[in-house]
DNA sequence: CCCCAGGAGAGTC
DNA sequence: GACTCTCATGGG
């Protein structure tokens, strides 16, 4: 076991989990028990400083991009000036954008379409309980992120017993396809608006879905995610007028450049949160 | 009973 | 291109 220590102001293990981009975690002692894959760590704060406890030193230090200037992120949102996000940055400044796996991204964000967190949390968890190795970290059982194999020969039926609901067919369908051959690592080397389309083209798959296997799995920040909680934001704190979502995202991008992805997490984290 | 949740696909015009 | 409808499921 080895331990990472990180300055808290700009790592805050509570916002950085809460604020949507990952599903898989859970309290543990006075922290959080984070899972990515087949690896664990243990993840808490105490007094100014963020620990990290694992035997993937190495992983959760990409994992939870810790070479990135968050200082400097912080000073140019801050100089938008605009109030709303002011007040969301200085709400939510601990929020690191994780460098998740792209297949596990890809699949937790399938299932999230029309759903709430809490029970995507549940599906997915359901989903490794029933499909993925179990193993131990520091006493507690834990389960890794199903083998692509495994998902691949499961039926529909499997699916909708997790309660993925219509979504069965999504998940089981990119399973096969990515059991066949297809590479999301391949698709690195894209450009984001060419991988943004290479990723919609896949069933199940739409624009949002597609920003936040970007922002979350290709370390891609000019994108913005709009969903359900963004559109709503969009109109009562932004003053905007755009209905499509679509053009929303353009429109957003445009303003925000490459801190779009941060920026939509300041804002949707605050406004779930505090429901302003 | 209603509405909502980190939406997307298919159909219609 | 644009709407609109429907698709499970559980919580409020």
């Amino acid at each position: 076991m080895q331990v990472i220590k990180f300055d808290s102001k700009f790592f805050n293990p509570k916002d950085t989990l809460e604020c949507g981009q990952i599903f898989r975690y859970k309290p543990f002692k006075d922290g959080y028990l984070v899972f990515s894959q087949d690896k664990c760590c243990y993840l808490y704060e105490n007094n100014g400083i963020t620990f990290i406890e694992s035997e993937n030193p190495a992983y959760f230090e990409n994992y939870f991009d810790l070479h990135s200037d968050y200082q400097s992120i912080y000073d140019k949102v801050s100089a938008f000036g605009n109030d709303f996000l002011s007040q969301a940055l200085e709400y939510g400044k601990g929020i690191r954008i994780l460098k998740q796996d792209k297949v596990e991204t890809a699949l937790s964000f399938i299932i999230s379409q029309n759903n709430n967190i809490s029970r995507i949390k549940s599906i997915i968890e359901k989903l490794c309980e029933s499909l993925g190795e179990k193993y131990y970290f520091m006493g507690e059982v834990c389960y890794s992120f199903p083998k692509i194999k495994d998902m691949a020969t499961k039926d529909k039926e499997f699916y909708r017993s997790l309660g993925l609901g219509y979504r069965d067919a999504y998940v089981l369908e990119f399973s096969k396809k990515l059991n066949g051959g297809f590479d999301m690592e391949e698709l690195a080397s894209l450009e984001t608006l060419p991988l943004e389309k290479a990723l919609t083209n896949i069933y199940g798959i739409g624009k949002k879905v597609a920003d936040c296997i970007l922002l979350f799995a290709y370390g891609r920040s000019d994108c913005f995610p709009v969903d359900t909680w963004i559109e709503k934001l969009y109109h009562e704190n932004f003053g905007g007028t755009i209905k499509d979502r679509a053009k929303i995202s353009n429109e957003l991008v445009t303003k925000f450049g490459n801190l779009s992805g941060y920026v939509q997490q300041y804002v949707f984290h605050y406004k779930r949160l505090k429901q302003l």
